[in-house]
DNA sequence: CTGGTCACCTGTGCT
DNA sequence: AAGCACAGGTGACCA
């Protein structure tokens, strides 16, 4: 019912970029941003939990959140953050406190970019952002896994939306496209491959720094 | 950090007993108390579901929830309960009702319960309540199951505490604690015997009472 | 109704 | 060894 935050910002970031969704802005090079950390998502992170676990370290270090110490609402301290990909879109995801785990998550927006993205367990999504420039830009990439167990037989393939709104998998093979496979409800088997994915979280060089955030709330 | 639940809720019940964790008041006896049922639980009451399941006739007699019809705040229609045991420690339990399962459920606390009670399928939990006084108090009490299949393979052995904090199992016969074990990492293997047991549910004499609740609550 | 979102919960492994 | 971070869950709610 009451979404607080309306298409306002929507326009606010698009017109910042020149363009929409449409025709694509120049994306801004990889010399331009600054590393922040990377993480090798773990399989509740691409399953259907729809959330994204955030290392409490980077997260309190790069996305420090307000911690309204006291209770002003139950409705919790979740903000909006705006990433950039490596194609110049733009995500947006609900970025929150869960008091229960003790943990910083992604939720809103995040399966979305599982599904688009080809997001399997195992590999690897890497934060960044400028590192120069007034208004600070918050970045997201992905890293694909290329060890191993990458052909497991439930391996989530990514999907891709076709001009008709059809939801396809892709399956790519030295890059030709082998399987076009419609794409129905979500599977419900999980739990891919037994895992040999311990150490998911790697801080990234180029410089610790200090909170990231500020201008890219909401 | 800020846990909302703090020590003050901890100390108001303890201090009412005289005695916090260490050393312990004398327990009530059982001539003070008023029986309300019986439930013999089930492989799930006991398994990784980490709920009990309240027999809904005797729930809705003895602990009454308030179903705030009007959503008042998102957080459901749970509340805290405390119950004391034997030995006269208290166990706080979240009680609730689940639509999506039309039952009453013991959810959080209720898992530590089981596992320091060494609580088996087949065995079975009794409830009651301070017979006389105005503050009335509600006790949990268990008895295990002593039919034939009592020596299952990983039937879950007692955990209790020892002075330093270390958990050990312990195994009785005749009374006689026979060994004990240090305990690691919980088991694994779930689902306990095949089951035979059905009628888990027995209301217990001694006066059916009314609504047990109303100062227990948190 | 169904899928997505949210705020909980817990066992386990690592530190 | 004890605490903590978090992976893997839950039900409730809502659009």
């Amino acid at each position: 019912m009451l979404r607080k935050h309306t298409y306002a910002d929507e326009l606010r970031q698009g017109l910042r970029r020149g363009r929409g969704m449409g025709a694509r802005a120049q994306p801004t090079p990889s010399w331009a941003r600054e590393p922040l950390f990377e993480k090798a998502v773990t399989p509740s992170d691409v399953g259907k939990l729809n959330r994204l676990v955030v290392p409490k370290q980077h997260a309190e270090k790069h996305f420090p959140l307000k911690r309204t110490p006291e209770r002003t609402t139950t409705t919790g301290n979740g903000v909006l953050l705006n990433f950039e990909d490596g194609e110049g879109k733009v995500w947006r995801f609900r970025y929150s406190y869960w008091n229960s785990s003790q943990s910083y998550v992604l939720t809103k927006g995040w399966s979305r970019f599982v599904r688009e993205k080809g997001l399997a367990a195992g590999d690897s999504i890497i934060f960044s952002c400028s590192a120069y420039g007034q208004e600070k830009q918050l970045f997201i990439d992905c890293k694909k896994n290329t060890t191993v167990n990458s052909g497991k037989s439930a391996s989530p393939l990514p999907v891709v939306e076709t001009a008709k709104g059809e939801q396809v998998r892709v399956v790519r093979l030295f890059g030709v496209d082998i399987a076009g496979v419609k794409r129905g409800r979500a599977a419900t088997a999980e739990q891919g491959p037994p895992e040999l994915l311990k150490r998911q979280c790697v801080p990234l060089p180029h410089g610790q720094r200090s909170p990231a955030l500020g201008a890219f709330v909401l």
